[in-house]
DNA sequence: AAGGCGGGGCT
DNA sequence: AGCCCAGCCTT
């Protein structure tokens, strides 16, 4: 059966008076964050990338910490890879900072070390597609430039009641084109903030959206239509797949061992425990090593990993051996400060901390 | 057009 | 257990 959304055709959208609405609430409402405080371009860069795919509140310590390290393009242009890995480490999406790092070599050399003030350049630049683009060109440099994320997406889904699927890429260049109509030429900041302001707040997804409180409401087709809540439309995505592993902690007195994944695919460049594909038995993980160098050996509880497309399955070994065998050994400060594992170890590092432990 | 690429918080 | 997040890049 056919669900009918037929309206009566008397439902409300005004373009100048919803965005009234929305910049009026805006400057009452916005959240106080820290790349609001000084929109400099290149913070407002910083921000947007580490924004992408990622919740502002896991954003907050990441950006203080960031910009305090690397206060400029330059400084950025000219960090260590393993520098940038530790202050990424744990926020995912580990080629974002590598990206910005080409990024920033290429505004020293082409820009004098600023990041372009045109919305075509800086779409050239790496890891800067359209929505980053029209983020930073709007923020830093008020240019009229709309910045489609998920937020806008589904808050026009709802608003002008789309049926088209929005993670298509012409559901996105559709609503670019419509927004623009929207834009304040001489707020066009403070448009693309609270856009995605409502969107993080009063239009939320993966809830009941609060239209009893929304400013937009009047100017909400979705709403006064009652459809605001089934929108907006998404295909679903594939099953993950799961891959099996074998982690080995491999210690020797306060040192253990790591190596550095590839520099290409799943946590490209980063540091792990020594990773095995499947799983393995207990005697083969001994064979692995060698028996003779083995002086212990604890099987460590087993362990889950969900990443956007693939599952990891661990099970985890301590092996410690009676002398030092090739490779990357490591002390407890050195994996604090210098070498980024991903966050999937974490059941293994919580299991070699309290070796160490146990060992003093 | 489709799939790879993290991690966490919410329902 | 699934959904989604201030997306972008490669194939």
């Amino acid at each position: 059966m056919k669900k009918c959304y037929n309206t009566t055709m008397k439902e409300k959208h005004d373009k100048q008076h919803l965005v009234q609405a929305l910049l009026e609430w805006y400057d009452a409402n916005a959240r106080i964050l820290p790349w609001r405080s000084e929109p400099t371009p290149y913070r407002v860069w910083v921000s947007e990338i580490m924004l992408q795919q990622t919740r502002v509140e896991a954003v907050k310590p990441y950006f203080e910490r960031f910009v305090n390290a690397l206060p400029d393009v330059h400084a950025l242009a000219n960090a260590d890879d393993d520098e940038l890995h530790k202050l990424w480490e744990g926020l995912g999406y580990y080629n974002r900072v590598k990206n910005m790092k080409k990024c920033a070599q290429y505004c020293v050399k082409h820009y004098a070390g600023s990041l372009p003030n045109s919305y075509e350049l800086l779409k050239q630049l790496p890891g800067i597609g359209d929505y980053t683009a029209g983020a930073i060109a709007s923020i830093a440099f008020h240019l009229p430039y709309p910045a489609v994320d998920g937020n806008v997406l589904r808050v026009f889904s709802r608003l002008l009641v789309s049926e088209d699927d929005i993670l298509k890429e012409r559901t996105k260049k559709k609503f670019q084109n419509i927004i623009k109509e929207y834009i304040p030429i001489e707020r066009c900041d403070a448009f693309t903030q609270a856009l995605m302001e409502i969107g993080a707040l009063i239009c939320v997804p993966n809830a009941m959206p609060r239209c009893n409180i929304c400013p937009l409401a009047e100017d909400c087709i979705g709403y006064q239509s009652h459809q605001a809540q089934r929108l907006p439309i998404k295909e679903k995505k594939k099953a993950r797949r799961i891959e099996k592993k074998t982690i080995l902690v491999v210690v020797h007195q306060k040192e253990v061992l790591l190596q550095q994944r590839a520099e290409d695919g799943l946590l490209a460049g980063l540091y792990e425990f020594i990773t095995l594909d499947g799983e393995r038995e207990e005697e083969e993980v001994m064979a692995f090593l060698g028996h003779e160098r083995i002086h212990k050996i604890i099987k460590l509880r087993s362990a889950k990993h969900i990443f956007s497309h693939v599952e990891w399955h661990m099970q985890g070994y301590l092996l410690e051996v009676k002398e030092k065998l090739d490779g990357l050994w490591c002390t407890q400060q050195a994996l604090e400060q210098q070498y980024a594992i991903p966050t999937a170890f974490k059941a293994y590092k919580d299991a070699l901390y309290t070796w160490w432990r146990t060992q003093e």
